[in-house]
DNA sequence: CTTCCAGTTTAGAATCATTATAAGTTGCCA
DNA sequence: TGGCAACTTATAATGATTCTAAACTGGAAG
C-alpha cells in the first residue's frame, strides 16, 4: 500500500509516537511499497542510507523498529538465523525460508490450513501462530557419483 | 528413552564421530531421560557442569551440539529469542512458546493438523515444518483499573 | 511567538552469544 | 607402539544488539 506523509503522521500520532523526521523517513522506506517487505536491521539500514540524505543513526533504526513492532506496525519473525527478521505484513500469513540463501517467501494465509489446534495452557492465550516451511535444495541428499 | 553407554558409543561410531568421554558425557545429559529436553547452550552447559566432575569447555559444548545437530540427534528451533534453542525430540512435532518466561511446551504431531500446504518453489523442497504457537498471559491487554 | 521539558536522537561503549584460532591431547588404525 | 587426524580447550575475535549519557526537538502552555 502506497501512503502519503500525512497518513504516517496521523498513524504515528495515534500511537503516541512523535512524528520525527527520522520516523517519517523510516515509514517511507518500510511502507511506501506494493509488496510485503522482509528485512533485518542491517538490511533496512542500507535501504535508509540510500534514500535519505542526512544519515539516520543505527541506534535510531533499532529504536524505531522496536517502537513500530510494539505498536503492531511490524511483525518479528522466528527463523534459524543469528539476525532478527521483521515483516511489514502484520496480517496472518506464513513463510518459506531458505537458510542457505536467506530467502524468505510469503505464503498466503489461505494456502496453509491449520484445521486442528491444541488449547493454550491455563492462564495463557495464543498471541500468534507462525508456520515456517524450511527449504533445502532438491539435490541436497543426492547420492554422490563415484569419481 | 534411557540408554546405556554402549548405545551412545555405537551411535557415535556409526555417525563417524569418535566417542570421546566428553561426547559420551553430553549424550548422557541429553538423552538419558524420559522427557524431551529443550535447551539453550547456556542451559545445557549448567546441567553438564552439575553432572560431570572434570568440566567440559564451552567450546566443546558448542562443537558437540553442532555435530549432533548435523547428524540428526538434535533439532534446532526457531524462536523469538537472542539465544538458539535445541530439542532432543527430532521427530515431527510442534511447540507452544512463551517468550516472557522462556517456557517451551511440546505439542504432539497429531494435535496440529496441517491439512493444506503450498508447493515448494522450483528446485527446492521442504526440509522441515515448524509450527510455533506464541503465548501471552490471558490478562495481557486487560484494561487498567483506575487507582 | 517564546519557553520548556519529556520524548527522541545520537555516537560510542558495553554486553552477550557464538565462532575462530592455534596449541595441546587422544582415539584408533597400521 | 607410533603416528596422525580428530578432538578438546583457553582465549581472542566477531557481530548483532542494547545501553549510556549528552545533545536535540516537537508541541503544549503561556
Amino acid at each position: 500500500m502506497i501512503n502519503g506523509i500525512k497518513q504516517y503522521l496521523d498513524r504515528l500520532r495515534s500511537s503516541g509516537l512523535r512524528p520525527t523526521k527520522q520516523r517519517l523517513a523510516i515509514c517511507k522506506v518500510l511502507f511506501d511499497r506494493k509488496e510485503t517487505f522482509h528485512f533485518t536491521i542491517e538490511n533496512l539500514k542500507k535501504k535508509i542510507d540510500k534514500s535519505v540524505k542526512n544519515k539516520i543513526s543505527l541506534a535510531t533504526v533499532y529504536n524505531t523498529v522496536h517502537a513500530f513492532k510494539k505498536n503492531g506496525y511490524l511483525r518479528e519473525l522466528s527463523l534459524q538465523s543469528n539476525k532478527t527478521f521483521f515483516d511489514t505484513n502484520s496480517s496472518i500469513h506464513h513463510h518459506f525460508y531458505d537458510k542457505d540463501t536467506g530467502d524468505l517467501i510469503d505464503i498466503k494465509n489461505e494456502d496453509i490450513l491449520l484445521s486442528k489446534l491444541p488449547l493454550a495452557p491455563k492462564g495463557k492465550k495464543i498471541k500468534e501462530i507462525q508456520v515456517t516451511l524450511n527449504l533445502e535444495n532438491n539435490n541436497h541428499n543426492q547420492k554422490k557419483i563415484a569419481p
